[in-house]
DNA sequence: CCAGAGTACCTGATACCGTCGGTTTCGTGA
DNA sequence: TCACGAAACCGACGGTATCAGGTACTCTGG
């Protein structure tokens, strides 16, 4: 997982193995597999879209305009139909983030690029985004979509962590990816807070949100706030109030 | 194998006949309804710690020695006793982190011990929790688990807000809830990660973790990795570290 | 005041339905 | 001949309807 890339071929598990093999004839229909194979994944994104996330198998092949046969000649579930959807809209994600980290200098801008490219993809697709996010029945324990977007993300700092030179206890990969776990996790549990409500009075914009959500992951809310309140960087640890007691659920 | 009646609780001659309640025949009925409900969420709680989060209502039932038509009768459907089931858990977390708060002085502590209470549940049975931060199929935006945890960060933080004077723009609700959303989908994504590796070498402790999300929830990363050099409490914003640009795929 | 009929409300099993993911069968066209 | 693709099919599951008790309350007549 040395690149950013999104690996865009995950388990093989829930992909088809090519029944035929290289001999010269088959050669032919593997180009139009993948083509056909990314058509189908074009077009169940769009119904997903529409129809929601909770679309059949059957509405997704009719909408192809073909039947079920087709679709699992191609994904061997709809997990693997899933992943496949997760890479498209993966690949997307990248471009829009190398584009917009071209014009970030600052490693916090890096981040904020990151936070800025995952929310619009929620905002622009909802139906989309809680397709790919959802977790399978009784599969894998991890979501390929956010493991990606994880691995997205822990890559750059576990980078920045070793050649910043900083040493801690135990390999820092599994610091960094943790710290990207949970970095995403963070950005998820915000995002779809905000999606849920929109339309409320009080609601950020996209932006606000944003800038929100990058200065908390990158100095916490005692950095943020009291930058709001003037004295721009002392955490002050020993700070008032908070986490008491509350009422029932 | 019960009877039909376990024990209806005969309020015979020490509860008048009020004129206001419809009749006697119904109510007579309403604390056993209750403990049975109970009951049958305790025995859902114990199939879904053995069996998995893919359980069905059959299953359920036929664990309670009982059909699936006594389970709708308690619940309307699968959501609802996640939400019920889920209420059980958040109440008895909430019982752990009463104790836990009392001896947390700081509120860095008083978050230190939610994260920790969080992780303990889902340490504790990794099923239980997937079943209940599931999210049910076309059905409600959030998640009840998800949400009643988000309050429960929440309103300790927007009154802590409140009372330190902090002014900000906007309605500090909106801004206490998005961090309350944030921070536990922080926990949630890290926790998941550290539940997927379990067994993988260099897999941190729970308690390792639980400080370490809790720093990076105070601090951000750029605060705690300064802390690890060495200087306890200085961000230092113009920081090298982190998130960077990275290169193509 | 009381005995018993009638009633309101409940329990609970079983059969059933619609949907959906996934598989198998079989006709057909190159 | 043979792969392709439509359509029938299958099993599982969430959820509902039906029906058969059963118990404690209420009502009525003596």
């Amino acid at each position: 997982m040395s690149q950013i890339t999104p690996a865009p071929t995950p388990l093989s598990e829930h992909r088809h193995p090519d029944p035929l093999q290289p001999d010269g004839r088959s050669t032919r229909w593997a180009d139009h597999r993948e083509a056909r194979r990314a058509e189908l994944v074009r077009i169940a994104r769009r119904v997903v879209h529409h129809q929601g996330p909770d679309v059949s198998m059957d509405e997704i092949a009719s909408a192809a305009g073909t039947s079920k046969s087709i679709v699992y000649r191609y994904f061997a579930d709809k997990t693997g139909l899933q992943i496949a959807l997760a890479d498209a809209v993966l690949l997307q994600m990248q471009g829009a983030l190398e584009g917009a980290l071209r014009s970030a200098d600052t490693p916090r801008d890096g981040l904020r690029s990151m936070v800025a490219v995952y929310l619009e993809m929620v905002e622009s697709s909802p139906h989309v985004y809680s397709f790919v996010t959802r977790q399978p029945e009784s599969g894998a324990p991890m979501v390929h979509f956010l493991d990606a977007v994880t691995a997205m993300v822990a890559t750059p700092f576990v980078r920045a962590l070793t050649e910043s030179g900083v040493t801690v206890p135990g390999p820092t990969s599994a610091l960094a990816q943790s710290w990207a776990a949970g970095a995403v996790g963070f950005v998820r549990g915000a995002g779809e807070w905000w999606m849920a409500q929109q339309g409320e009075p009080g609601t950020p914009s996209r932006d606000e949100l944003t800038r929100q959500i990058a200065s908390w992951l990158w100095v916490g809310p005692v950095g943020f706030l009291t930058r709001e309140r003037g004295s721009p960087d002392r955490p002050d640890p020993s700070d008032r109030q908070p986490p008491a007691t509350q009422e029932t659920p």
